[in-house]
DNA sequence: GAAGACTGTGACGGAATTGTTACAGAGCGA
DNA sequence: TCGCTCTGTAACAATTCCGTCACAGTCTTC
């Protein structure tokens, strides 16, 4: 579904065969938000990643068993993990010719030495890149209310309302489902994430403040006792 | 029959005098659903360009007989071609500068080595800035804000106003896309260049400079709290 | 009609996000 | 080389948001 900048934290594969530096990049990117997996060479880099599909992969290029190139090369030909992004880590600047390095579809790299800053905002700046594409016109109504997911912005009766966050999606989720029931289980599992260590209490807080400041289409939100709730097209 | 399943391909024209890259860049972009045209050298580019009249050139910048530069500056004399989009090749980032923003007018850069999904991704991203932004303006004015992009020249209020390179292109990229919220990575991409390596956070201080110089109309931009920034047409 | 289960409401402290200020380095022209 | 402007980063302050809790109110079931 993918509403916008979501909260469930990317996962991030470093392959390294060095402790000393795998550590120190997996530290960094952890502290930078990321889930971090670790492998110590290409096998496991490439057994990890199959299983795993994490969201970026950071190849040393060269590792015993299977080096960066082969690890990448062998992962485009699964339709699985081939859009994964790649951040080669090479020693020397000419280490990779460019040819090679488009054929294998590097998506950036960085040559040691390197300061873990410079890892930290490489990766960052491809999964930005990455997630620059979709960006889909939607726009929905129920009843009164006009939700505009490029623009942001939700007009209840014509007036313009402000929503935090965690508000919009809620709503979001709940009118694109109009007229179906909701437990709260799937929405915090829409909502929130999938990984959400969150009350399901919470859920009815959020309606809460979302039926407040819908004023007199509050009640298009319906609850369903000893389930959840679900949005109607008109109230009773 | 054949009904509606016509999604009218567009039609993009790849100049590059290196048969590897072109291969691969056309191989690529036909992949992602585009009729492709290949031109080898920049004589070429143009003449075929003139014929097909293509939705979007990607341009080597640096091509025996016309360079990527030159085949850019002649389309841009005649109408018929003027308002197609350009995205260039060069090798450097140093070159970058004199590239974007400029007299010529490319609209998106993408420095070697590449990976190509990046330029899937780069053409994509121009296209679609073309479709959402009409007859792309020269000047601009929202609220009591004017820009004026030819002259490179901000008047608030009918006020002449200094601004920076950076806080120019921001300002730009907001008033162009005025109403429609604009997530700090979005903001990155488009008015840093795509491969910037840089700190969201560097968004806000740039932000907060913009009001600043805004005096009055700074309320213009709003912030969208856990998303990015707004432009709107006045002050709530 | 009463007990029990479920939901609405208001408040609170911690966490996350953004505003603000200061600063160091790059780049540039004199 | 010296000063200047512009930029990106860091650190701190201010603000907003969010999840949780306790309690009140409502509904269900017997």
């Amino acid at each position: 579904m993918n509403l916008s900048p979501i909260p469930a934290r990317k996962k991030i594969l470093v392959a390294d065969d060095e402790p000393d530096v795998l550590n120190l990049l997996a530290l960094n990117l952890q502290r930078a938000g990321f889930d971090v997996l670790k492998a110590e060479d290409g096998e496991q880099a490439l057994r990890i990643a199959r299983e795993e599909i994490p969201s970026l992969l950071v190849l040393d290029l060269m590792m015993p068993r299977l080096s960066g190139l082969e690890v990448a090369k062998l992962l485009k030909q699964s339709p699985q993990t081939a859009r994964i992004p790649v951040v080669m880590l090479t020693a020397k600047a000419d280490e990779v010719d460019r040819i090679v390095g488009l054929e294998l579809g590097a998506d950036d790299y960085v040559t040691k030495p390197f300061s873990p800053r410079e890892i930290v905002l490489r990766v960052q700046s491809v999964l930005r890149r990455m997630d620059a594409v979709p960006a889909h016109a939607d726009e929905l109504e129920v009843g009164g209310i006009k939700v505009d997911r490029i623009r942001h912005q939700v007009q209840i009766d014509g007036q313009a309302s402000e929503f935090t966050a965690t508000e919009f999606k809620l709503l979001s989720v709940l009118m694109e489902r109009c007229g179906r029931l909701q437990s709260r289980e799937v929405l915090l599992n829409d909502v929130w994430g999938y990984e959400s260590v969150i009350d399901t209490r919470t859920v009815d807080t959020h309606i809460r403040r979302l039926r407040e400041k819908l004023g007199s289409s509050a009640d298009l939100i319906e609850t369903v006792r000893g389930f959840g709730y679900r949005m109607v097209a008109a109230g009773r």
